[in-house]
DNA sequence: ATCATATATGCGGATATCCACATATAGTGA
DNA sequence: TCACTATATGTGGATATCCGCATATATGAT
């Protein structure tokens, strides 16, 4: 049960919330996207980042600099049968769908926007195999 | 969203997982009947009772000087929704299976433990319609 | 090695949550 | 009316959660 409340509490706050959510409809993010589509500081979305993976919701992988959390397979945790379920209901929230519009605004050119895209200043190049990464669901 | 966030957040107490749980397998239970279970102060179930039905999730009926939880029905909200896939998951806990194995042993006699049968220094009488409710879902 | 970027974490403070205890309210029966 | 039971709620304290800020770590480019 310890597991299954730690799902619930997970998903009972607002950043965590919406952070799953754009998970579930775009597949895998970095931490900088997030903080562009949330509009908060870094070390706040990562630390809500690790609470989900510490809940065995998300799981993370490295490419390069970028560490890609994504939802975490259906594995042995409660979490996945609850989030199995999830999807359906988070599309009638307006805020959850208005992030994925706003992510999908941000990344139209690319995929992260700090591949040179928003701010070319940057000349940090993204890795091949990332940059062939296209979203889990174009939707218009 | 705000509905949503309010029912994980329900969900993530162990008290009121560990309500949900017995009503969704028993149907409906007073108050005394959960203290006896869950053997915790009247006050605190109390509480979380009022939360629950604050989110939605339960609603209540007074029967003479008792009130009677039960889960609410699906409704607008959208806790029916997550209530409804909740059920298999809860049903792999031992603690909530425990739960429910306990409620049955002390049901055994008669719905309500005060209504005679382990107190029965007690001399109120149970409504009749009260008396005539069988549980849900008699499993050995 | 040095710098820049992406991400993670230590820390203190503000706030929310949960609890037990005491007390208030509602209903029943005499 | 009073006594008794069931339930709800006010209150204060302990604890947990969430946040922003500063800083540490990891990786890549030069």
């Amino acid at each position: 049960m310890e597991r299954l409340l730690q799902v619930f509490k997970a998903l009972g706050d607002e950043t965590r919330l919406r952070i799953v959510n754009l998970l579930l409809e775009c597949g895998e993010l970095c931490v900088c996207d997030l903080e562009r589509v949330l509009a908060m500081p870094q070390s706040r979305i990562s630390r809500h980042l690790s609470y989900l993976k510490l809940c065995g919701l998300l799981r993370d992988r490295r490419e390069g600099t970028w560490v890609l959390y994504s939802i975490a397979g259906p594995g042995p945790g409660e979490g996945g049968a609850v989030l199995r379920s999830l999807r359906g209901i988070l599309a009638q929230s307006p805020q959850l769908t208005a992030d994925v519009q706003a992510l999908e605004t941000v990344t139209a050119a690319g995929r992260c926007t700090t591949f040179g895209q928003i701010y070319p200043a940057r000349k940090m190049k993204a890795p091949r195999r990332f940059q062939k990464l296209t979203p889990v669901k174009a939707q218009g």
